[in-house]
Order: C-alpha cells, then structure tokens, then sequence
DNA sequence: TCATCATTTTGGTAAATTGCCAAATGACAA
DNA sequence: TTGTCATTTGGCAATTTACCAAAATGATGA
C-alpha cells in the first residue's frame, strides 16, 4: 500500500477530470481520428457559445490532452497522444459489455 | 464530425469523472497491482471518515472501475479491468515526459 | 494603417456539485 | 445478543461549474 500524498493525485486527476465532461469528451472523440480539427468546426456542432468551447479546449490543453497549433486565421486542434483514443476504444468495450 | 448526443456523452463522461478524484485514483493505483483490498486497508492510509471512504468506493463501481466481494467480516475490491492499469501507465508515461 | 476575422480572455452569475462528517442502518460472525 | 465492518442517509458549507456577453488579442489582407 502506498502513501497517499493527495498534492500528487491531485495533480494526476486533472487528467481525467477534463475528460470528465460531455462536451470534452466529445471533442475527444472527434480528435481521435488522428486529424487536426478547427475549432469553429467544434463550435457548429455543440450550438454552445464560441468562447464556451474555447474553454472548454483550455481544459483539454492545460491537462495536456490536446495540442494547438495556430496558422492563419484559423486554430487547429490534435490529440497530444494515441493512448488517449486508446482510452476511449477501451471504454466502447466496456459499455457494450453491459 | 458526428453529431453531439449530450445524454450519451454524458454516461460516458461518468467514468472519467469517478477517476477525477484524488483520493479514488489513489485507490484505483492500489488495486492496480491486480490484487484485491479490503476496505478498511484504504480508510487507515487515507486518513478520513469510514463513511467517507465507502461513498469513494460506490461512486467507483458505480462507473463500473471496480467490483466488491463480501466475504466474512470484510468486503475486498478489485478492478473491474486490466486496461484501467493500462490507462494509468499512460498515464505515468505522459507525466514523466514533461 | 485600418478593418476584419477567428479565437481567447475576462468578468460575472446562478446553479449544481462536491467532499466530508455524524448518526442510523444493515449484515454477518462469534 | 453483542461487536465488527461497511453502507446509507441527511445535512451542510464551500467550492466549482458551465455558460454567456463583452472586451481584448493577434494575424491577415485591403
């Protein structure tokens, strides 16, 4: 059994919070095809305010989940990582079991 | 872009969420050593209410991250999957990059 | 330089969620 | 019955949240 140093997790379960979130999880989903997506292409979908996703996509950031790469008028968005689809196909196993 | 189904995303989201706590992603960290832990093995480490600890605990297996046995006195719990070790490794992974 | 476009940041707010404890309850074993 | 281990319930203060509207930013193009 380890120590529980809550600073430590804390931290760690940032990570997942951000993915904790309906509307995260689902820009999740759209990067997981391994393409760059626009934001206002995220922003047509959801019917949310524009600088309602653009937090949103600041979580994603922030908790390293997504990278952003800006050219031209338009800013792009990536997964960070592949493990993360990875996640998301072992979570579609998981609920089809049920 | 598929479309966004909030009620769905939502379910899904129920699972990174549980995981959004540092107090159960330490408990998940414990049970990914493949074995099982009773209850009271958390509460002593953690430090806080018995009770406390259970409502950690329901908020897991209700996201389906852990499954509970009553055997005796105690009630011992597992992880409902391997792959959820494998979401911390890369988790670990990530961080030690930075 | 100035206007425009895409996005981000800031400020604000109402509502929801949270994490926790204490006490009550349940379930089992001795 | 009594004690032990765990869960459930009730309640609360504090934090967090999700969102919008408006202002700010920053690159681009006229």
């Amino acid at each position: 059994m380890k120590p529980f140093k809550r600073a430590e997790h804390k931290e760690q379960a940032e990570f997942f919070k951000a993915l904790g979130h309906p509307t995260r999880l689902w820009i999740v989903r759209q990067l997981a095809d391994g393409k760059e997506h626009c934001v206002c292409e995220f922003v047509d979908e959801v019917g949310v305010d524009f600088s309602t996703i653009s937090q949103h996509l600041s979580v994603l950031k922030q908790a390293g989940i997504v990278l952003d790469d800006k050219r031209g008028k338009s800013v792009y968005y990536t997964l960070s990582c592949t493990c993360i689809a990875t996640m998301l196909d072992c979570l579609d196993t998981r609920l089809k079991k049920r």
